[in-house]
DNA sequence: CGGAGTTAAGGTCAATTTGACTTTAAGTCA
DNA sequence: TGACTTAAAGTCAAATTGACCTTAACTCCG
């Protein structure tokens, strides 16, 4: 945990922090995508461009200031619509971050910064109002959650710590809880689902086993629907019908 | 989890809650302690009277604003210290309580506070040297973690909702991940081991099935040691060599 | 000194869960 | 029609878990 925050005292604490330090919420959006040579779908997430100093024009996770009169989750909820016009049905806080040293580049002085983070997950039909619809400006674009960033010098802040933080939240919280429905339609065949875990851990499943496992959960209850179109037998589509949200974060 | 938000508006939102809101952090510090009537151990931590309104007089988590030059850990390291003397070896974040109607009882206007709240073990030994010490002043006492409040009219703010959750955490977390040393010196017999699982989940674990369960960890060693004394065969002392802290939050 | 009492420490055994694998069903495609 | 592909269900051995039993090693009391 501890290397999330702040590193050694930097030059020049005098200079900066010296105002009482302001809330920021940000949110991090994972969505699940088919990957581009159509093989097995991989996590994304929208990210903003800065287009202000520190990190101008470098990539950053969607947010903004806690405004005086809506909670955390409300606040959340709002700099993720406005941002990329998504309402998750799920979202979940994920950590606070308070180092000294992550509001600015080292060396320049700013105000200190402490960033609540929310993380989301939503369907690819909600992600792609955002690709296809009149939303997507050139500032707001969909990044591989694991290497975003990558070669272009790195993403604003701490934001790829932020993002690797939520990916493994994601990858121990899908094992326990009941989640991975969130990435999906309502009705999905087994094989979508395993897919989904698959593609969050990054392994594969036996397909029986799996099914077997699936099976022993009440809260999957079968459809009389079959998803027709396939090559192939075709498969049962199944129902998510416990809580939304679970109380157990 | 939304639960512990702000419940419906209150009635005059318009006349607080527009300055920007202020940060403060909180801890929440759990000890076992034999019962009085020595049967099994239970939770308790310690709680400051306030001497302000609003809640005047009545027991708060300990707790204070965040500084400007320091992380969010190190003010909830430095301010357990202050109120209690204690410098916990396991601390951790809990969770940041946003809602829009924690600051004041309803129907008194006064600033929005956002509340960064950590969750720290102690050692038995480490809470004597506030009850014994100097240190407790009428101000500062320990309450039973699962009681503290009740016929007193209730705690502070939204405190007794952030212990229960604190509480259902370190009852999650023990079940998985090696923090019940925390709880203990540095050697500890595993029937002690058994008790501070007992107390923590609230239930009888099997002896037998518990020593096994404990012996296929690595990290828990045997010493050469055994404890005398008591009016039985002498158990053996066991010693925690695993990391002081998983990074697994 | 010796037996009763107490907890430590280790073992047995059946029920359950898990992982690897096989078999059969039901569609499409050529 | 037969080859191909995935769905769906079953088999079986290994590992894990929960309930319980046996033996060991100390103290206490008479």
């Amino acid at each position: 945990m501890s290397t999330l925050f702040a590193g050694p005292f930097g030059a020049n604490v005098s200079e900066r922090a010296q105002l009482p330090p302001s809330l920021a919420i940000s949110t991090v959006i994972f969505a699940l995508k088919p990957s581009r040579d159509e093989g097995t779908p991989t996590l994304w997430l929208p990210l903003v461009r800065r287009v202000k100093e520190p990190y101008k024009g470098q990539w950053a996770l969607p947010g903004g200031p806690l405004t005086a009169t809506e909670s955390l989750e409300d606040a959340a909820r709002r700099n993720l619509r406005e941002t990329t016009g998504l309402a998750p049905e799920y979202l979940e806080q994920l950590y606070a971050f308070g180092g000294l040293d992550r509001a600015s580049r080292p060396s320049l002085g700013s105000q200190r910064v402490v960033s609540i983070v929310y993380w989301a997950l939503v369907r690819p039909m909600e992600a792609e109002l955002l690709v296809d619809g009149e939303g997507e400006a050139d500032n707001v674009a969909w990044h591989r959650a694991d290497t975003a960033g990558e070669g272009e010098g790195g993403l604003a802040f701490d934001h790829r710590e932020i993002i690797d933080y939520a990916l493994w939240r994601l990858r121990n919280k899908i094992e326990y809880a009941q989640i991975a429905y969130h990435f999906l339609g309502e009705t999905f065949t087994l094989a979508q689902l395993r897919e989904v875990y698959e593609a969050v851990l990054g392994r594969t499943l036996d397909p029986a086993n799996f099914r077997r496992q699936v099976k022993s959960v009440p809260q999957i209850e079968p459809t009389d629907q079959f998803l027709e179109g396939g090559k192939h037998r075709p498969p049962r589509l199944y129902r998510y019908t416990g809580p939304a949200q679970r109380s157990t974060t």
